[in-house]
DNA sequence: TTGACAGTTTGCGATTTTCGAAGATATCTC
DNA sequence: GAGATATCTTCGAAAATCGCAAACTGTCAA
């Protein structure tokens, strides 16, 4: 790799595509950034030289352009561990609906403090809030729904569904998925 | 780092602990492992040796241990983008019934393939399956239902919320969410 | 009790990688 | 064109990783 006689920097190549809209810089575009997470999406610990030797920069723009993504809070780079490793075996969803007058944001944040809730979202259709949690036992399960479900006046209705399996997690997205994703997509 | 001298190695000071289940090691005990984990749940490309030296260990150790953490699946260190950055901003819940007799593993093998799907369980309760997907946009959704959801003899029921926000997403579990949980825990 | 045995941990040197700084190149503005 | 801005590259020092052999400990059988 010591071929290379002292030679200057090559400065940019790339112009400062800007999305038409006025955002900071996102992954839509098939660019460097893309192409360097899809390749941290991976193997997360993967090398940035090794990167670069890949997509064809130096071990620096890889470095600097991989901090600034996590800088802008684009991508995260970070272990993930199944909650059956640490115990939390009884997987649930619970779907609310708020009373007429409350605040479905303030339930929403209340909940979202739990630690037993690991998905929230505010949902439009049969019920206002859905929600995933984890527990230990069925046991935990019923002294959270009785804590922190029923009894709250902003709560108007609950129905709860176990998990059986989980088919399908996806963490990482990337283009490619538009070329899998079927010819007849209009 | 080297006032040490030359000195070989201690041995393991830790029991090979057994959990009381015949499953193969877990994060379940507070151990090293965990104390690793939760290190790289911080920061996916913490080095080896910073690890080390916090939890009290050689690099080597900890380098061992992660690699066989990431065998065993107990954990992943990969990066992360938010479905958002890829221009997939259109986020649905569906939830499906399969019709009687209809095979459901076969249902939600099928619709587990499509890359629009991130999120699909089995449930047990109101609804059979239940699926989060995401689309680049209102169009694509329809297209998305009409050809893998309706008309398919083997689903019954399809109920349908769009996601309006996402309040809470939680990837990482500690032991710590014990403490937190609060003190009346039976 | 004793002696393998298996599983981990450690130390170490060679190789890679990371890091920070400085120079180079291109774009944009005036 | 000159200057400002931003990004990329190079480079050497510092740090981290990797593979391996040796050492340690608990288990199990004799």
């Amino acid at each position: 790799m010591s071929e290379k006689t002292q030679k200057a920097g090559r400065g940019r190549s790339r112009p400062p595509v800007r999305t038409d809209a006025g955002d900071s810089v996102s992954l839509e575009e098939p660019e460097l950034n893309m192409r360097i997470v899809e390749l941290l999406q991976q193997d997360g610990r993967m090398p940035y030289s090794s990167i670069a030797s890949i997509v064809g920069v130096s071990e620096g723009t890889v470095r600097n352009r991989v901090k600034q993504l996590i800088a802008d809070n684009v991508i995260t780079i970070q272990a993930e561990a199944l909650p059956d490793a640490f115990g939390y075996k009884f997987n649930t969803m619970t779907f609310i609906n708020v009373a007429a007058g409350a605040d479905v944001d303030a339930v929403a944040r209340r909940l979202a403090q739990l630690p037993d809730v690991y998905y929230l979202t505010m949902l439009l259709g049969r019920f206002d809030l859905g929600m995933a949690t984890y527990h230990k036992s069925q046991e935990d399960f019923r002294e959270f729904l009785i804590r922190h479900c029923y009894g709250h006046p902003d709560i108007a209705e609950v129905e709860n569904s176990l998990v059986l399996k989980v088919h399908k997690v996806k963490l990482h997205w990337s283009l490619d998925d538009d070329a899998r994703r079927g010819p007849a997509s209009s």
